[in-house]
DNA sequence: GCGGTTCGTCGAAGCGCTTCGATGCTTCCA
DNA sequence: TGGAAGCATCGAAGCGCTTCGACGAACCGC
């Protein structure tokens, strides 16, 4: 494998002058440069990463901590390839580093080796310990998700509020009043899992304040789950009109428990799956209305964001919150009307 | 951020006998090893990656190069999910190479660059550039899956030919003899995609040895065309009773053609999903009988495989084919008998 | 025509670690 | 009891690169 010595003496220059030449950080007669260049593709050089970082003290590595790329749905692997490709671009390499959340201190040992410049986190909880343990140790990170406070912390998010509201705004415009949630699972909600607790909090609110009664529920991510919750969400509201969704899994228990009620989507009742991953909307029949998790744009924004700290020459990213998309399916139609739809609270 | 020599100077020992400590390459008289350690312990000593990789030549990287990630369906996030954490077993860090499989040159480059140890690959097809671009630059690697040739090529895949032969051997133990098979799709048979080329090669073969007649269709990777090529094979053998597909999306459009034409499952026709991702048969009422991609073991063994090649020392990992696994769901049944099954072709 | 710049290049000092050979002690057996 | 062998440790030479200061040459203005 040549080294930069080797180019060095064929192009017949020092070697400080290859490295300039290479990195640009001084001019470089241009005649100089081309056979240095010529140099290096006779001897087909690559510089040796290692000793570039070692030498410059940056790595150019991003480490994703990642609990879970699996399961159902290409949420977390759409932004995972998001992650990596911008990282790429940006002339960086991503480093996976599969560390449940209660890891944090085997995170900022790694951390501390210096193989990565700085990390992402995603899957953040409202009261995260990793964030503390990162930020005593100085290690420079963006987060996917929020902790409970954020400002002055980096971090890119879905915009739960925002597309609560949007869901809700097309449901009622379409003059349904009776309308249910069903949440991830109350572990999740308990353990404070972002998603979960922002949504539902938004979906209170919200109805509420449009002078609604909010019916929510968590489930389980299981069809088994979601079978289970519509029925008992039927029992408790009989002229429920439209279910929100936000657990894909749940979603075709949500679906089986219609058939086999004999309620047709959306004539009977109109479902809507929020923070879905692309693509699950064409696996049920009718299609499912859904507003689909911007997995990819957040992945570009969190190495953005990330990137920006490491390097103060870059502008800064603000912390944002990206709202979901709609992608309209068959599964939601105007309220239906059975006896009467506006009904005294 | 401490170095090993202000441990050795806290210890008050020379920066070798430091380095012979961590490494245990050299014996350390106890008493030395525990002022070691205690220095390590009072300035949270991490060792820097970068200084220990120019150094040993070794990176204790490997790189997983991957096409994509994304989509429905958690086969290779289960994948790489074991791959990350099989190589954090082995005390290895893995990356992440977001490359097509026309980027061979790029994939040589960056591997030259020293910052991984080996390479990973997936998605091979059966001819495919980037092993004899490797090979030709001498970089270590594991393929999941197999080029055409494939003794002395280091490498795990799934046993389609196996798992063919385990999915007919069951459907025609329950009388079944007009069994079609939903392949992926046509493009992707051209460019030589092992599973699909040798699950159909498969198909063919065995269906012929057992006297019965091969129906085998490619398909689009969508319910659309699960559909529509649903209705083509219904068609072309009105006495088919059984479909094997091995293409996830598409058998969601197998169940909804069949529910359209008011053929049940599987009184009417039985359905077998064969390369599954986890999870997958229970989205599907009734819940799809599967077999599922052993996604988990193959990353496990391939990281096994590659890291045999990287240290002699290990004990060498053969090339491994693992069929999948049978996960009963409801979709199958016996034929139906509704002419006498028996015909002559 | 002389001090002050700028340009293009060089040499050398690291970056933080591994590893080879050497060294001074002990221990052991003939 | 002396030489061989083993043990525990040290010193120094890199690994391949970046980056700082220096230096000669060409260029500038007054």
């Amino acid at each position: 494998m040549a080294t930069i010595t080797d180019v060095a003496r064929v192009a017949g220059v020092s070697v400080s002058t290859v490295s300039y030449a290479i990195s640009g950080a001084r001019p470089i007669r241009p005649e100089t440069r081309e056979r240095i260049q010529a140099a290096m593709d006779t001897l087909g050089f690559q510089p040796n990463a290692m000793a570039r970082s070692l030498a410059s003290r940056r790595s150019l590595v991003l480490a994703l901590i990642y609990p879970q790329i699996a399961g159902i749905g290409g949420t977390a692997g759409e932004f995972v390839q998001a992650v990596a490709e911008r990282s790429k671009e940006a002339g960086y390499q991503l480093v996976l580093w599969p560390f449940r959340a209660d890891q944090a201190h085997d995170i900022r040992n790694l951390a501390r080796q210096g193989m990565a410049d700085g990390v992402l986190l995603m899957e953040v909880c409202l009261d995260d310990e990793r964030i503390d343990v990162l930020e005593a140790a100085h290690v420079p990170y963006a987060m996917i998700g929020r902790t409970r406070d954020v400002t002055q912390r980096p971090s890119v998010d879905i915009d739960f509020a925002a597309t609560m509201a949007k869901a809700l705004e097309h449901l009622v415009g379409l003059g349904h009043t009776h309308i249910a949630f069903v949440n991830h699972s109350s572990e999740q909600v308990d353990a404070g899992y972002g998603p979960a607790v922002r949504t539902a909090a938004a979906f209170d609110e919200l109805m509420t304040g449009r002078g609604l009664v909010p019916l929510s529920r968590t489930c389980d991510d299981s069809p088994v789950a979601g079978r289970a919750v519509t029925a008992e969400i039927l029992a408790t509201d009989p002229e429920l009109t439209a279910i929100i969704t936000m657990n894909e899994l749940a979603t075709f228990g949500v679906y089986a428990e219609l058939a086999s009620r004999g309620l047709a989507i959306p004539s009977g009742v109109s479902v809507l799956g929020i923070v879905t991953s692309p693509g699950v909307g064409t696996l049920s029949y009718p299609p499912l209305t859904t507003m689909h998790s911007p997995g990819a744009e957040l992945g570009r924004l969190a190495v953005d964001c990330l990137l920006s700290q490491l390097d103060p020459a870059r502008t800064p990213v603000p912390n944002q919150l990206i709202p979901c998309v709609l992608e309209p399916g068959m599964s939601i139609g105007p309220a239906r009307t059975d006896q009467g739809s506006p009904k005294r609270p």
